[in-house]
DNA sequence: GCCAACGTTGGC
DNA sequence: GCCAACGTTGGC
């Protein structure tokens, strides 16, 4: 079992609309690393979902509910696509700032590698961030 | 809207 | 294979 964040802007796709859709396929990775992050999840994964650009903060928890296929939106064999299903919404958002101000996230590859879409979580990380969002 | 960080591209 | 130029992302 693995840990993962992944970005998406809330204008183009919502923590609401992604529970609204119940299932989602992630696309528009177009950045190697993140691609391989992608490849390296597993099935029961479990995911943060962060909002960035407006909110900047982890709204929720989704789960990999299928390992990595070709992403249906390009022809170009180089991409893919996981598909994610929400499990629960956090309480209490855990923004990016508090994130920051955390001595034992100093190193969370969100902050490490701002710009990555697609990024691990320790299992340590992990389970501070949900005793942030009072998620234990 | 600006700017910093970083990845990618292309000329040499 | 290096490096400058450029584009994109995302925080502020």
């Amino acid at each position: 079992m693995a840990y993962w964040l992944v970005k998406s802007e809330p204008f183009k796709y919502s923590w609401d609309q992604f529970v609204k859709d119940k299932q989602t396929f992630w696309d528009g990775v177009r950045n190697y690393q993140a691609r391989n992050n992608l490849k390296a999840m597993q099935k029961g994964d479990e995911v943060f979902f962060y909002h960035s650009n407006e909110g900047l903060a982890i709204v929720g928890i989704a789960k990999v509910a299928k390992e990595h296929y070709q992403d249906p939106t390009t022809e170009d064999p180089n991409w893919v696509v996981v598909d994610l299903k929400p499990v629960k919404a956090f309480k209490k958002p855990v923004t990016l700032a508090e994130m920051k101000a955390e001595p034992a996230l100093s190193n969370l590859a969100l902050i490490r590698q701002g710009r990555l879409s697609v990024c691990p979580v320790t299992e340590a990380e992990w389970h501070t961030i949900m005793e942030m969002g009072n998620m234990q």
